[in-house]
RNA sequence: GGGCUCGUAGCUCAGCUGGAUAGAGCACCUCCCUUCUAAGGAGGCGGUCUCAGGUUCGAAUCCUGACGGGCUCACCA
């Protein structure tokens, strides 16, 4: 943990606070002193502001810079030189700090990497899918993201259980059990379908069954539509007529856009009184009341769906410490509000519903449970969290990892918690992030513009096969070995892609710029990754460091070095990997650079020769921590 | 309509708690493999930081308003 003082900031900050009253006449507050890099135009390595203590020193900035200057230079032996222009004080700082700086980085193998264990335990929560459907590239960004999180939070010290919220109950589970009983077809065997006997993937095969629910609903409600037009109620109540009746009245004279809105009113009243909805609803109630064909039927199919995900999560490259099952977590969250009720925290209506309100927070009055005493989501969000404090005495927080549409869900849920008297609350985080847009717009399941995370995935590492051979540094590789090289590229580049932007923004996929290879892509930091471990390889052996000059382009290499410890802790404060992947993205340019103008193994200079191998090889060992908590492998070549 | 959020180069994005002449990548145009992996490097082109006010030594950054996207305000999850 010695890197941090030794940063020369530190050191000069810790100076100027000791002796602000002797410099300043007053003691300064530790946020006047802010540093910035230098301008790439002006000469010096650090730069520091020097307007905050012009009031202070009741004089110009030049002659306030000059001051601070001399009384820096006079006590720091590392400071060459400096100069103040307009306000800014650049201090030269020696070769031989730099070299320290080197030194001390290649002396700790996981630099930048906090003591393991040494701070609280938090949860981190992502993926969290329904059982109703495959995986798409919004679950993609949602896991890369709660993964790298998770290892970024690790690599500040903290024990980190890694978990999900399996959505498994609920009407959308029975409207794919009930399609598939009525429409699957019976094989010679007479067995409907199932992952075994037609070799789809399990959540493939429901997820066919929920979007076949879906066009049989619609095709009900459009036959029940056409009856209403045609004036034929026979089968339908007074209110329904009514209400028909007057949807259809309130459409004469308005425009184009409000007739459709009504239009679409039309059809969800038609929708409700769907036989098909009809006997989903029956399903639930009998799933609640533990029926047991029902419940074979549900977790014969949930089965399927949890070996499909299986093998996505793999691909991925994620996995899971602890699971939980909403089926097993709503009934603790029924009993939490029927004891939040007795103590006043919620309150009942007179339909038996039960609410909290929450209007003096400025939000709304939110249900907590339905009239029939039945529990939403809000309900089971409580009762997960609950079990999970259960679960783990040592827990100090929870982040959950789910996109920005719940912003409003989850600011409710914590203030509920906190409410109910948990005082673990203000450990809860929304890891909100945006979503994930396509050049053709929003990804819409009706519109089947969703993409699918398998299909992606396999796509992705199909281009890097095409690209790597095309390429041909890979001879001499078994096959296992080309097509794991493969894998990592192609997947390098996914995760990177998405990882690279502010979580919090939404973000545009572009399926071509996904598999890019060049600029500020994944395999452009591996390609360096690999190059460098070329490089080592044909050096064979690496010496301890001497005494050398170093050249402006190792100089700035070395900065960048000794700011990652800096970029481990910002990215766990923000929550951001895209503060790693930027980070290494500018260490690589910056090696680029000099690889390609300085001589390495011809170098005859052995010591200088020894100090830019020194100089790769942290480089490397830096680089492949940083693509660790994004997730990312880095390839000993490609 | 209320709440939240975003608006930076042709496109995709960086710009931390306000700090020097706003930066990258892609695309487009020039160059560079008799040095270690050219999946690379050097350079060029490209911006009234949506607009209008305000706060101050200083605003892409903070405040207010307008305009334009998005999300949300379900006895859905």
């Amino acid at each position: 943990m010695n890197w941090k003082t030794n940063k020369m900031e530190e050191i000069i900050k810790d100076l100027l606070l000791s002796n602000a009253t002797s410099v300043f006449g007053v003691q300064v507050d530790e946020n006047a002193i802010q540093f910035q890099k230098t301008r790439k135009d002006v000469e010096g390595d650090l730069t520091l502001v020097i307007f905050p203590f012009v009031k202070l020193l009741k004089t110009s900035p030049a002659e306030a810079g000059e001051k601070i200057g001399r009384f820096l230079k006079e006590r720091i032996k590392e400071i060459d030189s400096f100069e103040v222009i307009s306000g800014f004080l650049n201090f030269t700082i020696s070769d031989k700090f730099w070299l320290k700086q080197l030194n001390t980085v290649s002396k700790d193998a996981k630099f930048g990497f906090a003591e393991p264990n040494s701070r609280p335990t938090l949860m981190v929560e992502y993926s969290s899918p329904n059982t109703n459907k495959p995986l798409h590239l919004g679950h993609l960004r949602n896991n890369f993201l709660g993964y790298s999180v998770a290892e970024i939070l690790k690599a500040n010290g903290h024990k980190v259980i890694k978990t999900q919220i399996i959505n498994d109950r609920g009407i959308h589970i029975c409207k794919s059990m009930l399609a598939w009983e009525k429409f699957s077809p019976l094989n010679e065997k007479g067995e409907r379908e199932t992952p075994a006997n037609t070799g789809l993937k399990g959540d493939k095969l429901v997820g066919n069954y929920y979007v076949r629910f879906d066009q049989e609903f619609n095709k009900e409600a459009n036959e029940i539509c056409n009856e209403w037009e045609k004036g034929n109620f026979d089968n339908f109540s007074e209110d329904t007529h009514a209400e028909f009746k007057r949807l259809t009245e309130s459409k004469t004279g308005k425009d184009e856009k409000a007739i459709a809105g009504i239009d679409a009113k039309i059809k969800d009243l038609a929708k409700n009184h769907t036989s098909l909805l009809q006997e989903a609803k029956e399903m639930l109630v009998k799933w609640e009341a533990r029926d047991p064909q029902v419940y074979l039927l549900w977790t014969t199919m949930n089965s399927w769906v949890y070996d499909g995900f299986e093998k996505t999560y793999k691909t991925m490259g994620v996995d899971f410490d602890k699971l939980y099952y909403e089926s097993d977590t709503f009934l603790l969250g029924k009993d939490i509000v029927t004891e939040g009720l007795k103590s006043g925290v919620f309150f009942k209506k007179e339909d038996g519903s039960v609410w909290i309100d929450l209007t003096d927070e400025g939000l709304d009055e939110k249900l907590v449970l339905r009239s029939d005493g039945t529990a939403v989501y809000m309900t089971q969000d409580v009762g997960t969290a609950v079990d999970r404090f259960g679960d783990y005495k040592d827990l100090s927080g929870i982040v959950y990892t789910v996109g920005n549409e719940q912003d409003y869900h989850f600011k409710v849920l914590f203030l509920i918690l906190e409410k109910l008297g948990f005082s673990w609350s203000d450990n809860c985080f929304h890891l909100s992030y945006g979503m994930v847009d396509l050049p053709s717009g929003k990804m819409k399941s009706r519109e089947g513009t969703v993409v699918d995370a398998d299909e992606l995935m396999d796509e992705v590492v199909n281009q890097a096969e095409a690209m790597t051979q095309e390429r041909g540094h890979i001879e001499g590789l078994s096959e296992d070995e080309k097509t794991a090289l493969f894998r990592l590229i192609g997947m390098g580049g996914l995760k990177y892609y998405l990882l690279k932007v502010d979580p919090k923004k939404r973000m545009m996929f572009n399926p071509e710029e996904s598999i890019e290879l060049n600029g500020n892509t994944g395999p452009f930091i591996q390609y360096a990754h690999a190059r460098i471990k070329s490089l080592l390889r044909k050096a064979r052996s690496i010496g301890a460091l001497k005494e050398t000059a170093i050249l402006p382009e190792e100089k700035e290499i070395i900065k960048q070095l000794v700011e990652f410890p800096t970029v481990v802790d910002e990215a766990a404060k923000n929550y951001s990997p895209a503060l790693v992947a930027n980070y290494s993205f500018e260490l690589v340019k910056l090696y680029n650079t000099f690889y390609q103008s300085i001589p390495i193994l011809i170098e005859e200079d052995d010591d200088l020769k020894n100090m830019r191998l020194v100089l790769s090889e942290n480089v490397a060992k830096v680089l492949k921590l940083a693509m660790q908590l994004l997730g990312i492998e880095v390839p000993e070549r490609m």
